[in-house]
DNA sequence: CGCACCTGTAACCTTGAGGTTGCAGTTCGT
DNA sequence: ACGAACTGCAACCTCAAGGTTACAGGTGCG
């Protein structure tokens, strides 16, 4: 499946606690700089880029660039995408849940 | 968020490309020991096992005992639950993003 | 210009995740 | 009852992820 390989980045993106609360942030204030985020948080600002550099490679993130600052939002997009293709997952294994669960009940 | 860091071992437990291919497996076949998946992947059983505890603790899979094998299969209640989860996250994401334009475009 | 503030990145440390081998304990079949 | 097959688990190895400190390069402001 190419598709899951494709979202195996975004949930690693998403398994890390520190990357969820930058996404947290970001999505509170709409933008902010490295700096400004890893004032806010227990970390230091290399970690916050090394995990910034991650979720842009999900594509959880933009960067733009201000002056001397780099300013970073967050991208709804593949998250919805994830959500879609999950939905879609689980109904599967319903479906087929449903099918082993009917042979057993016919013999 | 407390629904975050629920997640949180969710999202964990789908980064791994062995543990896709396990829910795969499993999603395919219905049922699998730990023994038979093993002899369809490219790891040992003990490795499978491991796999099969963390996908146990976030609520993917389910064991039963059949004489002297363990028989896994697929839960998808926790994959439904977590996409809902992050369709609403991105959607608020999106409701955010779409007043923090409209206030750049009304000064 | 010169200073202050930001970013970019390299070097390094530490821990945990993923994997293996090996062995002891159970359960089924004959 | 005995052996084959499966599970449970401990001990161990390796490597990459997350984190830090330190330093070089741009950019804005007085």
């Amino acid at each position: 499946m190419t598709a899951a390989t494709e979202h195996g980045e975004l949930f690693a993106a998403l398994s890390d606690p520190t990357r969820r609360q930058v996404l947290d942030l970001l999505a509170a204030r709409g933008e902010g700089s490295a700096s400004a985020l890893a004032a806010a948080m227990p970390v230091s600002r290399p970690a916050v880029v090394k995990h910034l550099t991650v979720l842009d490679r999900a594509g959880l993130v933009e960067s733009r660039r201000s002056g001397r600052e780099v300013l970073y939002s967050v991208r709804p997009e593949p998250l919805e995408s994830a959500a879609r293709w999950m939905a879609a997952l689980a109904a599967d294994w319903d479906r087929r849940l449903a099918a082993l669960k009917r042979l057993a009940e016919t013999p």
